[in-house]
DNA sequence: TGTACATCAGTGAACGCGCGTTCACTGATGTAC
DNA sequence: TGTACATCAGTGAACGCGCGTTCACTGATGTAC
């Protein structure tokens, strides 16, 4: 029995048609089941139904396939942060919690990614695929942090990146202690939504946002 | 030629001697140069200058050898948090600025031992030691967070719980985004120690610390 | 102080296993004419 | 529309390797008397 072709009705002959695809996908059914580390090219090569020389014409080696599924991951992360923020719409905060609780959500829903993105000690840089995708997700952060600080004076306005940091490493450091679905989460007295609102929200307070004493009138939502 | 004894004049016989302790600085080099990944009980042992059936005296399977890496990472860094925070000595924003500065640098000269605690994939609560060496470490956080907040009105205090989570999480974040010195390494603009002062510190003022108007003068530190 | 004995800690050989990688090969697909 | 041929994508057998684990064993250490 083979479990070759997942998707789709196509028959499966000598040729097996999408093979890069579906490597990719056991790849990330492997990495959920067993982390990045516990992951081989051979069981990937098996679980496509096909022979374990196969998957050398479609990457070099273990390592272009990971960094593979990582730029994948970082494609879909972009879309999904870019989906949730939604152009700042109603407005930048309302955006920026659905922001984080999309970021809080990727990272549980998709452990696979996730870990190929952040954990398998794959270098950012490792292919200029891997390196855009990277900073296509980033930018979102960024232009959130820009959206928050536009209506701020010159005088006491932080720079956007910063902003855009200190939010991505809150966030990633509570995916990571908190937001996993394995055994190393650890437990909490809250869900990590909840935390990283709260996080989030005293730290723009520090920042001066919203800003309260601005031309702008607050306009707050009923609880 | 064997280097079996690193530290210490003994001579080595039939008997190791301090086997378990060599065990677990073999795993913590072979973890800092390849990854918790890439480290293989049987690798420990050469290490060590054994053979690969001896490590079985000590440690059930590798799990057990890393979990104990990890309880000894704990305690090591436990102990660092609580010399940098000297009891929240002169006052507590001076050792708080000190405490993340502890922090950054134990992930960056202590890769293996962070590593092992925090992304191997070890549930926090593999061992009661384990576990206990854990809660220790955050006690320290937690301990700051109660300092900082000691001056605040019962309004206005927000949970030690919480502040402690939140810097926990922004300096993990911090710490392996920006923090490590392999290739997953992410480039940033400023150094991670000052990312991280400057999120406290907004942080902090989003919750009115420094008290500004409480009784306590300020007296801030020139610069 | 010496001896007998129990316990401990490491040996070394062996096993089965799965991995990564290579190789000449072959079935399938596409294309030029 | 048909045929010849080039190219592509996967085969399957083979290899050397290191790992985890077991086993009966043995040298070293400690202790009772």
């Amino acid at each position: 029995m083979s479990w070759s072709k997942h998707g789709g009705g196509g028959s499966r002959g000598y040729h097996h048609g999408n093979l890069k695809e579906a490597l990719i996908r056991a790849a990330l059914e492997l990495i959920a089941q067993k982390g990045p580390a516990g992951f081989t090219f051979a069981e990937a090569a098996r679980w496509a139904g096909v022979s374990p020389a196969a998957p050398y014409r479609h990457f070099r080696d273990r390592d272009e396939l990971l960094a593979n599924v990582a730029q994948r991951g970082f494609e879909a992360f972009g879309e999904a942060l870019a989906r949730a923020w939604d152009n700042g719409r109603p407005d930048a905060m309302t955006a920026l919690d659905r922001l984080g609780k999309a970021y809080l959500a990727f990272a549980r829903t998709e452990p696979a990614y996730y870990s190929a993105m952040f954990e398998a000690g794959i270098a950012p840089t490792s292919s200029p695929e891997l390196e855009a995708a990277n900073e296509q997700a980033f930018a979102i952060l960024r232009t959130a942090a820009e959206a928050l600080i536009a209506g701020m004076s010159g005088q006491t306005r932080p720079p956007a990146m910063m902003l855009a940091l200190h939010i991505w490493a809150l966030a990633h450091g509570i995916a990571s202690l908190f937001g996993r679905g394995d055994a190393a989460r650890r437990p909490l007295p809250m869900s990590p939504e909840e935390l990283l609102e709260a996080g989030v929200l005293v730290y723009l307070q520090g920042l001066g946002i919203p800003d309260t004493d601005a031309t702008e009138p607050p306009e707050r939502a009923p609880s």
